[in-house]
DNA sequence: TTCCGGTGTGGCATCGTTGCCACGTTGAGG
DNA sequence: CCTCAACGTGGCAACGATGCCACACCGGAA
């Protein structure tokens, strides 16, 4: 900056009027300094600005696993937003691992971020940002009502709408394939997926919601398990994308035909679903938009639209079921449990 | 710090000192202030100790398309290796523009990062980067032998591999759908095309290798035109993920059995190949690895491993050849323009 | 002529950290 | 008893950018 000054024949003060456009600077005096900053290839220094500002444009971005292209997507959606609004992301994976997201706190409060974009694992992470004066979206899930703003699908409704689906193709015995309801987003599918055999009517066997891991292959094994011990089941939700992929592994291995023998349907819309055959039924949930609403939710607080300090705000981002080849009417009852056993 | 010191009843250089380590501090000394400072949540501040430092822990990822599972594989491996050396991932997509590719530049040159990461579009930003002294690695492809380090696959090899699968099958008019050529990844892929026809003794049908944008709709398109344009084409081997996406829909929607009627192979390994029946042959870059390959040979720069001022180091990462059960023997001469029309 | 508001500019303190320097203090060795 | 090295500590000047303040100049109004 010195440079710039000395070879334009100004002052430093001068130089950052010039460039920032805060305060005065004579057109002539204006261009000069732009002339010889692009000449000289000066580039203001970021750190000092976020030192004497007391701001950065920095992000934090926490997600779980950046190989899951749920995550990516709404990384994805929240770097496109913030790119065209002038500010960065930084991209930490926490494995879903209550400690390495509490280290990526503790970088991104060192980093003095403008703000934290998360899929929260545990509520001290949350909190502790908020007790750092950082602002926080909770992306995906909340797990914590009182510290930051949410951006969520509506996992209730649509687990409902798939559900609803399945049953008024007939099914009654439908499985739930399922990794964890501590959570809002497992526990909200859990819910609609009750709920919809309550408005039709039909009792929920609580033999069929079955717990597996976050692991693809623990989810195919867990659904032959399930198949195994209840052969009288025609339906399987899976979760999620990556349970689906599982059980949807298991049961070509199997060599199942569906949706003849068994319906599939699926939450989380991924491009594999559309390309295998049958095509997986399932529950969108915009992620990419959820990413892209996450980052407006933040910028907003960050203009100052919404007051910095104002009541924490909850946006749902609507799914929508997208019903494909994978499930079809259920099978007249006494024919399923031979079908599959017969192959 | 400020307060740290006043409470512990030090001096700010004392804290300094019992906090990170450098230069000496009595044990009681040490244990009081970071008593201290874990109690009234003290976190140093990045910003001030990049600017002091002239060096900062961030290091910048440029890629094209995070949604691409390329792309998200490659910034998962750069970002787990980074993380466990203690610096941190701002990841930019450029989506394959050179303009937003050079905007990342700017920004990474303000923040003062440690390295960047990028798979190029422009030489001009490498250069940039380069004059800024910031350390590049070029990642997937290289666009500037002079210019920082690379980690590459090995695009002949691999390419080379799978043709040479194909001829072995007694393929002999096998179509190349590819989108760029410009760059060393798709260059090399067309070399590696050819070299497998040279040492099989095959002429290359210029006509087969098949020009279409980076897209999977218009790679589909592309495969429809060609396979309509030339039935006597009996194997396809699409020359990265999207454009393999593209052309096994297509494929699928018009019904072709495969790999009677064709057989398909791919670069990249991405999960949806192994998903999707007949699964796809293809080459896998080892991906994840190729992304934490890039984070070693930066961190051994950085580390001063390697001289800062060393030569440009060349990586590579060599690809393997994963046989599924899209491709098969090609069917006997004459048989095969009337098999697909017959659909 | 004096006063005043609008321009335009430079000086300077400041953001939070760090490392050099100078200054104790201690204990061992000559 | 003096010297000297090894510790330990505080003061201070940076790192680079910014914004307040003071000041200087100008034209117009009183």
């Amino acid at each position: 900056m010195q440079d710039v000054a000395r070879e334009a024949g100004v002052s430093a003060s001068t130089v950052s009027r010039a460039l920032s456009g805060n305060g005065y600077a004579a057109e002539d005096v204006r261009k000069r300094v732009h002339a010889v900053a692009a000449r000289i290839g000066y580039i203001p220094d970021a750190n000092a600005r976020s030192l004497r500002n007391r701001s950065s444009h920095s992000v934090g971005v926490l997600i779980s696993d950046l190989r899951n292209p749920f995550y990516a997507d709404l990384a994805a959606g929240v770097e496109q937003r913030l790119r065209s609004a002038g500010y960065h992301m930084i991209l930490v994976n926490d494995d879903g691992h209550a400690g390495e997201e509490m280290l990526a706190v503790q970088t991104f409060a060192a980093m003095r971020v403008a703000g934290v974009i998360v899929t929260p694992v545990s509520v001290e992470a949350v909190k502790s940002l908020h007790q750092h004066g950082v602002h926080v979206v909770q992306a995906d899930r909340r797990i914590s009502a009182r510290h930051g703003d949410a951006v969520l699908g509506d996992n209730e409704a649509g687990a409902e709408l798939v559900t609803r689906h399945l049953l008024q193709l007939g099914h009654r015995r439908i499985a739930l394939l399922i990794d964890e309801t501590k959570w809002t987003s497992g526990a909200g599918r859990l819910a609609g997926y009750r709920a919809a055999h309550a408005a039709a009517g039909a009792p929920v066997d609580e033999d069929l919601i079955a717990f597996t891991s976050f692991d693809a292959a623990a989810a195919g094994a867990t659904a032959g398990r399930l198949l195994d011990a209840r052969p009288d089941v025609t339906a399987l939700f899976a979760a999620n994308n990556v349970l689906a992929q599982g059980a949807f592994a298991e049961f070509q291995r199997r060599g199942l035909r569906l949706p003849d023998q068994l319906s599939i349907a699926a939450y989380d819309d991924v491009p594999w679903m559309s390309l295998v055959r049958p095509a997986i039924t399932t529950v969108s949930q915009h992620t990419f938009d959820l990413g892209r609403r996450c980052a407006d939710v933040l910028l907003a607080r960050l203009s100052g639209e919404y007051a910095e300090d104002g009541p924490p705000r909850l946006v749902r981002v609507e799914p929508a079921l997208f019903v494909r080849g994978s499930t079809g009417q259920a099978p007249p009852v006494g024919e399923r449990a031979n079908d599959r056993k017969a192959r």
